[in-house]
DNA sequence: AAGATTTTCGAAAACGTTTACCTTAAATGT
DNA sequence: ACATTTAAGGTAAACGTTTTCGAAAATCTT
């Protein structure tokens, strides 16, 4: 069955020179002839030689290959909509670059009870992307202060470069959208506290109807977890059950506002001509149904891209790539799920 | 910087062992006795030993990691719905059985031009999983036809294991369902001819017409890319400005389903009162927001799982592993998009 | 034509493991 | 008390590369 995988010794032989030589022809170095070089690319060509990335690896001590570290509060893994966008922006750059991604992050529970660092360590990743809700991990934190080359995305650590989503601007844009349409009684739905992205945004809103000059009663803040449609019509409830509700919900993503729409549609009420939602985001389908959704795109496409390419300069020039953070800004989407008040 | 990687040989100096004993300790072989392999596990824990997955690999011919190949026509990759859930799905299983995944296909522009084989045959992959539409592709013909285990999914060859979803089942149902519902007017926006997943659904939507006793006219037969919003949107125009427009229209995907709603809403009709729709794949969004689209829920949990379990299974036991095809039901979702329509 | 230089190639070590085989000493059997 | 088994660990080769250093051959210089 198995056929012999053909190795540099093999087309050695066959070329009658040393093996040496064949791999410096094959890496082009500059003292092998051309006649040489073109011979033996033929012959390794004919047999059909690959090289072996173990050995290489094992040799050289570059792997070719990132590890991608992804978790979110679901654990929804490769299915979630904003980081499977920006995974597979990483992806294509990486892989345009030379680079293979495989998964660090995977089953605990048995006896490959490997630590995020111990994984890295193992597979000899070149570098490391990390993206992830809970940040104050202590084993993402061991893997951040490791030496491994590392970038992280939607949260910043001291002396790491990281590419975050501009939220401040974005719900600012957002609030301010909502404002501009007439909207005073703006409630949001936000996500779990403790993450970064949801600090972010939280205190922009505040910030925001602050420099509006606009209060809005605490009743008006409920959290959500992320993408749960069902969480978010829950909260829906609560706000439309309220004796004074708001004209305009914010919700912590397109998920959310999809729950949102749904308790509102319940009760016989339209988006947006009864009442308004926004979401955040952008994910594609809540930007083709209609009502088009009211959303803050954000541009998974450069963030992922970015990411993978300041992580390969780190890799391969570690000394001169700038520490940085680099805030990657969204867009506004008006859509039409948020709709015009007339004030007197 | 580079903190030194412990290795071996580290122990080894460290507990005055050969490296040899280190390694059987680690791996627990029987002819190191018990205080040596505790004192040696010890040491090692100690100094930070990790094992060099390069090394072991090129060692032993095993790399512990499985190649990915999904292809679908827009590329959307990582980001398809259902290909993400079972990938996903895949991941899970795989992992904890102690593989890693890699992802084959890749970027071909470059001077990194290798082909799928290549590319497996580099990172050494204990074996393959390809989900893909293009079967007719040849390298992916050379990949499947090479001797690294493979499993592929959605598509079969002779001779190879593979999992795939009952399209013509799902079909058969659905359309049953929506007769039974009373439609007779049936038209399906397809996707394209040359998959094997659209010729399955194809042959069964036709099948079961004709079991039903059911004849539509061709026009109620159009293409449309999978997953295509725009398209389908325009499809369905096509079907209403009919003379004789259908009262029910099947869809390639969820995705196109939207779609079609949004060419149904343009013109003031209503879903299902006026017009009924059904999709397939059944995706999260489809199955939650309202009008709850009637679809056919692919059990992708279940493909990915056993994919994985399958392929793992053929990589430690070659000789033994029935070769075989695995057909997965879906589960008709009857949502709300079909409406009944009384028959005189 | 002899030295100086350049071009072209090979020998061998090294990367970190695993494993077949060997050695030694202690335990066991008679 | 001697032979024999068993337990415990060591030796060394091998996996497929890359790379340093040195050697030989070809070319150039004057």
């Amino acid at each position: 069955m198995a056929k012999r995988i053909v190795s540099l010794k093999d087309i050695s032989k066959a070329c009658g020179v040393s093996i040496a030589t064949v791999s410096k022809a094959l890496n082009d170095h500059s003292d092998i002839s051309k006649d040489t070089k073109e011979k033996i690319r033929e012959v390794a060509e004919q047999l059909g030689y690959h090289p072996n990335a173990a050995a290489q690896a094992l040799k050289t001590n570059r792997s070719n290959n990132i590890g991608v570290l992804f978790v979110d509060e679901a654990n929804s893994g490769l299915t979630h909509d904003y980081f499977s966008h920006v995974l597979d922006s990483f992806k294509k750059k990486a892989e345009q670059e030379g680079f293979d991604i495989t998964f660090i992050n995977g089953d605990r529970t048995r006896n490959n009870n490997m630590s995020y660092l111990s994984h890295a360590i193992y597979r000899g990743f070149d570098g490391v992307v990390i993206a992830c809700v809970d940040f104050s991990d202590p084993e993402v934190d061991e893997l951040i202060k490791s030496n491994i080359p590392v970038v992280t995305i939607d949260h910043s650590f001291f002396n790491r470069i990281s590419i975050v989503s501009d939220n401040i601007k974005g719900m600012r844009e957002l609030v301010t959208y909502v404002y501009e349409q007439g909207h005073r009684k703006i409630a949001y739905i936000h996500g779990h506290e403790d993450t970064a992205v949801t600090q972010s945004r939280l205190a922009s809103f505040h910030k925001t109807l602050q420099d509006l000059g606009v209060t809005i009663p605490d009743e008006y803040l409920l959290e959500a977890p992320y993408r749960n449609i069902e969480e978010a019509k829950k909260a829906t409830d609560k706000l439309l059950d309220l004796k004074n509700p708001p004209t305009c919900i914010l919700y912590s993503d397109d998920f959310a506002a999809f729950g949102g729409m749904n308790a509102i549609r319940e009760r016989g009420l339209r988006v947006p001509n009864d009442i308004s939602i926004a979401g955040y985001d952008g994910i594609e389908i809540a930007r083709r149904i209609s009502p088009l959704m009211t959303t803050i795109v954000q541009d998974t496409d450069r963030i992922g891209r970015l990411a993978a390419s300041k992580l390969i300069d780190l890799i391969n020039n570690p000394k001169a790539t700038l520490i940085e953070q680099i805030v990657i800004p969204g867009t506004l989407e008006k859509g039409e799920s948020v709709g015009k008040i007339k004030r007197k």
